[in-house]
DNA sequence: TGCAGGAAACAGACCGTTCGGTATCCTACT
DNA sequence: AGTAGGATACCGAACGGTCTGTTTCCTGCA
């Protein structure tokens, strides 16, 4: 824990809300847990401060309210899978497509985990007012940063539209991530990734480096 | 259910369930309009009898329970969601390379709609336990028929793969669901097109100079 | 070293509201 | 006369949220 007395506030926030031990992190990773499984809207404050192992006085003073707990929980748990996700494609070196080309196995192993829910954002926007913007804003800067990052590798790669590649390769995740959440079966990551194969393929870049056939130079 | 009287009941007869005179199915276009536009466990059965202009003793008296009409509205709406996108696909005729491209701009013209909010299958799921089979066997059902029809027609398509390039298919068709509920954008079915373009398009059948009519004879 | 003080967290009773669901009575047509 | 449906009061449970009081542990100072 602590390495020194005096520096109480910069163990704090050091340790900032991912502290397991700290009331924060806890309340934090049990609503992370329960409005994932069961739902927002399905998740009462009681479950949470039961997992959590804390009071509700505790609750309501570190975060004012259940909306801003879930809010909360959203960035929270979105920063934390933006990471993970683009650190599976970076992880490991190689040219963009090869970091494309992981994209899809990463999905895989999330998809096989005990606790994989689907993505916590469409299903926030799921059990939500349609018409209002609020979850869907929320929703759309997350996927916004993934979809920023995938255009660039797209772009380094040599997609003759990097902006459209990267769109269609932002839909055959989604399309994953929710058949994964109703099947539970990780194999669709290797149904999208055998479709991502065909996107970014044959014929699918600027310049194929001359290889098997001149033809390819008609994109698109 | 007699169809003795008149022309009334035997309209009611005809539309059944539909009918938005009788009490059930004014019930039932509420629930299904407030389920899908702001979730289930959002929705309250008082604002649903408000919308439906009945009294909450019909409800009951007609639906037993709030789950038995959750059940009722998804299998009535996901009929008629059914045989209007296989009608779509289907209507004008052509081959079946022609039927499975009228899948995206189908769904481009419902994203469009006032009234789109998603899947309610997706959504069902998105906002409920994870871990029950429930809601999540219902969707799977619901997404088997629709699989079934594309990847008969890819199999008459002549492609290599019907079953894979119809799982294929819905991914796309399953992201552009959600990406439409989440952005509100009905171009993203455009991208999801072309992306099927690239499926369906070169070197992906299994007779691709031998003529247009041979190969289709080799169906599922 | 020992103790006062205070912050942080725990425990849980409690409040007003809303929920899903039931019961009672009433109306309007065939 | 019979039946489908409307209106409404009501029930117990659960909700989000507040409140009072207690425990724990760290810190400052003598």
């Amino acid at each position: 824990m602590g390495k020194s007395v005096s520096k109480k506030q910069a163990v704090a926030a050091a340790l900032s809300a991912n502290d397991e031990e700290s009331a924060r992190g806890r309340l934090l990773s049990a609503a992370t847990h329960l409005f994932c499984k069961n739902g927002i809207n399905a998740t009462g404050i009681d479950a949470i401060i039961h997992e959590a192992g804390t009071a509700k006085t505790t609750l309501y003073k570190l975060f004012g309210s259940k909306t801003n707990l879930v809010h909360a929980v959203l960035e929270s748990e979105g920063k934390a899978w933006r990471e993970w996700f683009i650190g599976a494609m970076e992880q490991g070196g190689g040219d963009a497509q090869a970091k494309l080309t992981r994209i899809f196995p990463a999905l895989k192993s999330w998809f096989g985990e005990e606790r994989f829910y689907g993505c916590p954002f469409i299903n926030a926007v799921a059990e939500h007012d349609k018409d209002a913007k609020q979850f869907r804003a929320i929703a759309l800067r997350h996927k916004k940063v993934v979809l920023s990052h995938i255009e660039k590798l797209a772009g380094e790669m040599g997609a003759a539209d990097p902006e459209s590649l990267a769109h269609q390769l932002a839909l055959l995740i989604d399309g994953a991530i929710v058949a994964a959440m109703v099947s539970r079966d990780p194999a669709v990551a290797d149904t999208a990734g055998l479709a991502a194969g065909s996107l970014f393929g044959p014929s699918k870049v600027k310049k194929p480096k001359r290889t098997a056939g001149a033809a390819q130079l008609v994109a698109v």
